[in-house]
DNA sequence: CTGAAAGCGCTTACAG
DNA sequence: CTGAAAGCGCTTACAG
């Protein structure tokens, strides 16, 4: 143990014969104070490794320095690398300005968990992971009157939110199939509540229209979340004479990729596949498989930054598109 | 925007013609009050849907009712379903009993975003997801007095920890390819600094030991991080007439599984294959994999029920071994 | 059984 | 430039 009486801005005001007041000027960098006075008392602190209390400041300021983070518990989805990364980026971003992440996973019908943490104060601001096209979050979020921005876009103008473009990245990752002069080419996605699967479908139905084909809708498969499901689909899509199949995230994919493998079908010679997102889920694989590529960490980075202003009082922009890559890979060749 | 004049202690107090200390004994149910007293308290703060400012009520118990959760940094490591699937045991518990989770991603070299949070008094007590050989993070914590429990074992009696029999399950898993007359059996692992590598591996030298074999040195391999190196190891397993392939994680399993699939090798007609901890990276392999499963979460629990007991100064067990199952799958029959 | 008062460790008008 | 004092919203001896 190191010696444990935890300094007080008190204590070192009497030590140093000054006032809490000026300490705390000295500390905070606010109001006016001598030159002299602020070094005083700034080398002190540095000598005796003081460590303001964040809690009595935060209670002072109702503040908390801290934000929380919410992530959706649906099973299928908590695994995904994604969460993880975008986690990784917001808590560099959040601790290099004193911040800390609190977590929260919260189930897609039941928000008290969020509800927990902002009624108890815990909390000076919300980043939303996961955006669903009727999402209590936000609509909670925005009668509490808490800044919050959500990773992922709503159809809320209102909204602060930050993306990257699925729409225009599946409308070319299709696009660029098509040009191969593939036109069997199927889609299978996650929920259709989440915005996200709204915005990646909208850019494949774009690029057909583009190319002034028809898609067919019975290659369209969303919903799906479970590998059974997937197997299935994909008995039915090779009946058809399909081409393409283009699926919404590693995990679904990697269903469709086992699913081929066991049916001994070859990638890409008989069918193609790409991706979204490609994780470590699919990192290894052979070959190795086109997929859309995002920096999920700068995503995280982003959406703490501009939560921290919003808190801080500062100007922000309210909406951004982050950009993507398209790897083409031998899955697809 | 909902009534916002967050009401406080006093507020009730005033409206309901008491004092504040008997509106504190009302909710906190400390102290001697009366009964009706009581009663006409909570009725109003139901009514009124009073919450607490945690972050006061904190400051005068010197407690944030915020727990801390390190989780390891390494890039390799971070996208484990493991950590998110402890996360989810532990927020579960935490939240029953009105904790919040602090996340803290930290780096093996550089414990100072675990530092920030004691000092600067957010949390009241840490779980470590994962422990080295030599942990700086145990070893501050120690020194700081703050409560905290590793999820995974440490050599430190004096330090409670929660941990699946990991040694067990590598023996048993060991001994049951032994005794299908295997005897040329590869183990692959991680970084030999983590102490449930460690146990593994001693797991895997007590089958051949009890059997009476000699394990082959070679056929061990430790500190193995990318999917190169595996591919390079697989390699050269298989000159050597490799059986059997054991691994310390659905990561390297997933690499061997590409390496030998790249190389048209049966499995488990020509090498079988078994991995650690089933999770979603492996779940819809074919073949399916054989492996050792933990329940992740239940771990969860159990080691942020035990760090809230400690916190609230009950008695605790200071070490915890919890089970696991061996499933025999059809990549090792 | 109940309350006045001090205290947790900070911040911040206000006054000088 | 500096300080005394009130306040953030709770808890908890102490006294009655």
């Amino acid at each position: 143990m190191t010696d444990d009486k935890n300094l007080t801005i008190g204590d070192i005001a009497e030590e140093l014969g000054v006032s809490k007041t000026t300490v705390s000027r000295a500390i905070s960098g606010k109001g006016r104070i001598g030159e002299k006075t602020r070094e005083k008392v700034l080398r002190y602190i540095k000598e005796h490794d003081y460590r303001p209390n964040v809690i009595a400041k935060g209670l002072a300021q109702s503040r908390t320095y801290n934000i929380g983070l919410v992530i959706p518990g649906s099973y299928h989805l908590v695994e995904l690398p994604f969460f993880q990364n975008c986690m990784l980026g917001i808590g560099k971003t959040a601790s290099m300005l004193d911040y800390d992440v609190l977590i929260s996973v919260v189930m897609p019908d039941d928000i008290s968990r969020l509800r927990r943490i902002v009624t108890n104060h815990k909390v000076d601001g919300v980043i939303l992971t996961r955006t669903l096209l009727e999402d209590a979050s936000v609509a909670y979020l925005k009668e509490a009157g808490i800044p919050f921005v959500t990773i992922g876009s709503t159809g809320d103008d209102a909204v602060v939110q930050i993306d990257n473009d699925h729409r225009s990245a599946c409308r070319e990752l299709t696009e660029s199939m098509l040009a191969q002069g593939l036109d069997r080419i199927a889609l299978i996605g996650g929920s259709q509540g989440y915005v996200v699967n709204d915005n990646r479908l909208g850019g494949f139905l774009d690029a057909y229209e583009k190319s002034g084909q028809q898609p067919v809708r019975e290659q369209i498969f969303l919903d799906v979340e479970k590998g059974e499901e997937v197997e299935a689909i994909v008995g039915s899509l090779l009946q058809k004479g399909i081409e393409c199949i283009i699926t919404m995230d590693d995990y679904l994919c990697s269903c469709v990729l086992n699913t081929l493998r066991q049916r001994r079908i070859e990638v890409p010679g008989r069918v193609k596949v790409a991706s979204f997102y490609d994780s470590s889920l699919l990192a290894n694989n052979i070959p190795s498989i086109t997929s859309i590529q995002f920096d999920v960490e700068e995503l995280g980075e982003r959406a703490c930054k501009t939560l921290l202003q919003m808190i801080e009082g500062e100007m922000t922009e309210p909406h951004a598109l982050l950009g993507y890559r398209i790897s083409l890979r031998e899955s697809t060749a």
